[in-house]
DNA sequence: TGGGGTTAT
DNA sequence: ATAACCC
């Protein structure tokens, strides 16, 4: 069969299913063939197929897990080292193939397999490519996300067919043109938006969620715990965060998914310690951070904070280091190239001012 | 209802 | 700094 057309676009999607599970068993065989779930504070996030055979289903809470399933093996995966690890393994292998790969979350990577597929058909004799059969998956994608439902649902529009059938004006008017326009093709199964290779990470975070926290030695504690990890994994990254946040929930209304936040620049001398010695920057980052921390949470008064969750952002590869007269007028920098496991990157000299 | 991530505003 | 989205 030769295929009338080539289609436009060949884009593989891998999503690893019960990825956490997967991990863990790999970790421990002995695990394997037993109903395992992954737990996080009181949730299963994740189970293995025999668990789901019997019952248990991904973010169901432990007390309905073990009644369902009484013989749930449950392991521990609020450190997600080993799960971020593996992540970027599976990610890295697949950029052996090409590298215009994107990852959504932990497990779910897109490939852009155009080139390479079309470097290959091209290689091939004629009989051989007469034998080419090209077929694939329209995707048909399910949920569009919880705000935007709502304001459809309000327009009357509840199903992917009414969705199609919508006045396309009427709908840019409502959630603008941008967005009309994105979600309508995805009704009918059309997603063109390029596959964004996603390289390093912009961010790294540590979060911690816990029923009570209101003391500030409490939190310290908390903070330093995020910090200590945080730093060992900036250390292994080898670039430097130019920004640090700190983020908290607070009990009140339990408003879902109400956080707040406070952000600085992490002053130039801390980052360049950033490298080797990672003791020297623990207390004058903990103390940054815990004036974020006064800056949002009134000690005086009583406060009932839920989580606490420290990030850096805003990674560069070097700091410029600046000095003597010239300063201001030249930046003195090689052109840096950072390695993060088997990937190296180059990266723009460039001189920055923080906000 | 975890512990992460990204982009847009 | 927040909001919305993804897993």
């Amino acid at each position: 069969m030769v295929p009338t057309r080539s289609p436009s676009r060949v884009i593989v999607h891998v999503d690893l299913d019960c990825f956490y599970a997967q991990v863990e068993m790999i970790s421990n065989p002995e695990l394997k063939g037993k109903p395992l779930g992954v737990q996080q504070k009181y949730l299963v996030v994740t189970c293995n197929y025999e668990a789901r055979k019997l019952g248990v289903k991904k973010l169901m809470n432990v007390r309905d897990a073990k009644e369902k399933c009484p013989q749930l093996v449950l392991v521990n995966g609020e450190d997600l080292t080993r799960y971020r690890e593996m992540s970027y393994k599976v990610t890295e292998l697949l950029e052996e193939f090409s590298p215009v790969v994107e990852r959504l979350g932990f497990d779910e990577n897109f490939v852009d397999l155009t080139e390479t597929v079309g470097r290959r058909l091209q290689q091939l004799p004629n009989d051989e490519l007469s034998a080419v059969t090209v077929c694939g998956h329209v995707y048909n994608n399910q949920c569009i996300g919880y705000k935007t439902a709502k304001r459809l649902e309000a327009l009357g529009i509840s199903s992917v067919r009414d969705l199609q059938a919508f006045s396309p004006k009427t709908l840019e008017k409502e959630l603008g043109v941008a967005v009309a326009q994105r979600i309508q093709k995805l009704g009918f199964g059309e997603d063109n938006s390029p596959v964004t290779p996603s390289g390093p990470p912009q961010s790294f975070s540590e979060e911690d969620s816990f029923k009570k926290c209101s003391s500030e030695v409490e939190a310290r504690k908390k903070i330093e715990e995020l910090l200590a990890s945080l730093l060992s994994r900036i250390c292994q990254d080898g670039r430097k965060p130019h920004t640090v946040r700190l983020v908290i929930r607070r009990f009140s209304s339990e408003k879902y998914c109400s956080r707040e936040s406070r952000q600085c620049p992490v002053p130039p001398h801390i980052i360049q310690k950033l490298g080797a010695g990672n003791y020297d920057v623990m207390t004058p980052m903990v103390d940054i951070l815990m004036k974020l921390f006064r800056n949002m949470v009134n000690v005086k008064m009583p406060f009932h904070l839920t989580l606490l969750s420290v990030c850096f952002c805003n990674l560069r590869a070097l700091t410029t280091a600046k000095k003597g007269p010239m300063d201001g007028y030249v930046t003195s920098s090689s052109s840096a190239t950072s390695h993060s496991g088997k990937r190296s990157f180059k990266m723009k000299d460039t001189h920055v001012e923080d906000s």
